[in-house]
DNA sequence: ATGGCAATCTGTAACGTTTCAGTATATTGA
DNA sequence: TCAATATACTGAAACGTTACAGATTGCCAT
């Protein structure tokens, strides 16, 4: 197991990784100097301080993590909580990507903290909190009351949400503007001469739940439309509920012309469901639909897409995060993008 | 920042997170007594061992990672490589959730350490090795004569590959038996009277590519098929060029009647290129793609699927590391999954 | 009684780091 | 010249854990 241990006590030349007593011994120095050397104090002589940091980079020195973290309590760690049966597939890809790409030029490592359907969202909280595994966490599926921020917000540890909360506590998101995602939708369809539409929403519960429905609303009475309630699903249903669903939607006689979509998994459930019952899309009904890789063109180039960068996300509510711990202050780090223009791939069908 | 700091040197009952000290005085043992109680040593006594072990529950007693990882050397971190600009997105997200459930039941946390186009495949893992910065590695886009597993192997790291290797070493692996895919694939092709193929294969120099090749030749001659050239793109080229690529040969005076893709998002792709060319699927060629979630019948329920279940991969290839870890032979855990039958969700239209 | 031996328990040191409280030397001000 | 002070460095202690090398006790065979 052990592979080398020559070493005694810092006098013979140490084998195996360097520490600061390899350095101290190469450089003649105490290891409290070397260690003030390398991270640039200002009680350190300037050349000393040159020739450590030289004969540190030569040797490739690198701090050792526990030290570090037993001593200081700093872990060097962001943790990211996913829900394990709840989250979108490319959403946990691409937010991963976004955290990963800020965090590769930094000392931290990014640990995922899963919860699963049968677990309290706060499980994977208090052990953080609790046992000090991380110097910071993203969160997302946040709620308008959301006790994971209020826990964290209490117990001093920095975080951000994917997602906005409403208890008036101050602390660092990124959201996507799902109002202004909605309106747009309905303004787009509306445009096309859809003036009965549906909306398959985020699961009620989370906070851009109400975003979306206010946006839908809001635009339905400035456009004049009038809604087909669907709410007996939302796109955490499964794919086969939703298609279901939307097929004896469909098969009613006061059925939508158009739909707005949180989700591009949902809107394939959606367009299935649509010509299950015998209707096509493009003539029949419209949807428009939130997608966070470019694939639904793909599938119907009818389709009408309005895009969700979630790697963008991901860097983001890193940076946030990362700067909270340095110090930032949280009201500071909050973001809420735009949505981007409503997409079509194909011209339009006179109705 | 630090909240409080009453305790002196373990007399006066300890704030904060409890630790062996804080044991040691309510239970009025040594620190050492209650180290090896907490672990089940012989030397204790059966009585203080579950007094012990009755107090640290009640206290809520974690060991300290840090202060383990400094004295031991062990991480209790599993790290998973990703590249994170070719990689699967479903991939990600399913292997991670497979791995979390397994590691969930552990003290393992789980790492994902990124490397990019840009980066050497090797350097995350040394980096992973020099900073013994994890217990044990999981790595995918596996080489035939893979220098990260020869460089783990060398330096006892333990680890486990997504799809084997082909140089005489012995390590833990998951594979998907992507010869048998091929065959399979092109056998029910051929079984409906497509017989000019081609493969959208793999990117050539991983394992695979050659498995995935020479299933699909296997089978090409046994049913007496032949193969249309197609392997300016693989997998790894953008839907764009995939799409165009793919119109470009069904354009062609011979073109094929029948492809297989051996990746979901590939096979959209595939499928817009052949409708670009002004055909249909089901009529003037079939597809037989691999998918990892069962999206592709709302696609086009004329496309054929094999599943791949990446999280049975993640959950199979952390069971292998932690096995590895805990001294198993790594001969021992390897294992190659059969792959389902095609399956077909509308009636094969007859040509 | 005495030596030997299990059975239990314990103190000390060490892992690598940072912080505290210095020490030694040179420099300054009067 | 002498104290005061700044500059550059240092040893010891501590973070929480485990391993090593004992120490204490009771019991048994002699």
């Amino acid at each position: 197991m052990d592979r080398q241990r020559t070493d005694k006590n810092g006098e013979t030349s140490a084998q195996g990784r360097p520490t600061l007593k390899t350095l101290a011994f190469m450089t003649g120095l105490g290891v409290t100097t070397v260690s003030r050397a390398l991270k640039d104090a200002p009680e350190i002589g300037a050349e000393t301080r040159r020739r450590v940091q030289l004969v540190a980079k030569q040797i490739g020195y690198r701090p050792n993590r526990a030290g570090v973290r037993l001593r200081t309590g700093r872990t060097n760690v962001i943790s990211l909580v996913l829900n394990t049966d709840r989250e979108i597939m490319s959403f946990v890809s691409d937010i991963i990507y976004g955290v990963s790409e800020v965090l590769a030029e930094t000392p931290y490592h990014l640990i995922v903290t899963p919860y699963s359907r049968s677990q309290d969202p706060m499980e994977p909280i208090r052990y953080l909190v609790e046992t000090g595994s991380a110097d910071g966490v993203i969160i997302s599926r946040t709620q308008p009351n959301d006790p994971r921020a209020r826990y964290m917000l209490e117990h001093g540890m920095p975080f951000a949400t994917h997602g906005r909360t409403d208890m008036g506590l101050v602390h660092p998101y990124h959201d996507f503007d799902n109002h202004v995602f909605a309106m747009e939708a309905v303004r787009r369809l509306a445009s096309m001469g859809r003036h009965k539409l549906a909306l398959l929403s985020p699961p009620p519960g989370l906070t851009y739940y109400g975003h979306t429905l206010n946006g839908f609303a809001d635009a339905l009475s400035e456009v004049g439309a009038s809604e087909i309630p669907f709410n007996t699903v939302s796109i955490d249903h499964t794919i086969e509920q939703i298609r279901t669903r939307t097929a004896q939607l469909m098969r009613r006689e006061n059925r939508p012309d158009g739909f707005v979509s949180s989700a591009a998994a949902a809107t394939l459930a959606i367009v299935a469901g649509i010509e299950d019952a015998g209707l096509k899309l493009g003539r029949d009904v419209d949807v428009v639909s939130k997608q966070s890789s470019d694939l639904l063109h793909l599938f119907r180039p009818e389709l009408l897409v309005v895009n969700e960068n979630f790697r963008l996300a991901g860097s983001d509510l890193a940076r946030s995060v990362l700067g909270w711990i340095g110090g930032a202050a949280p009201g500071s780090l909050q973001r809420l993008v735009a949505t981007s223009e409503v997409q079509a791939f194909s011209p339009p069908v006179s109705v």
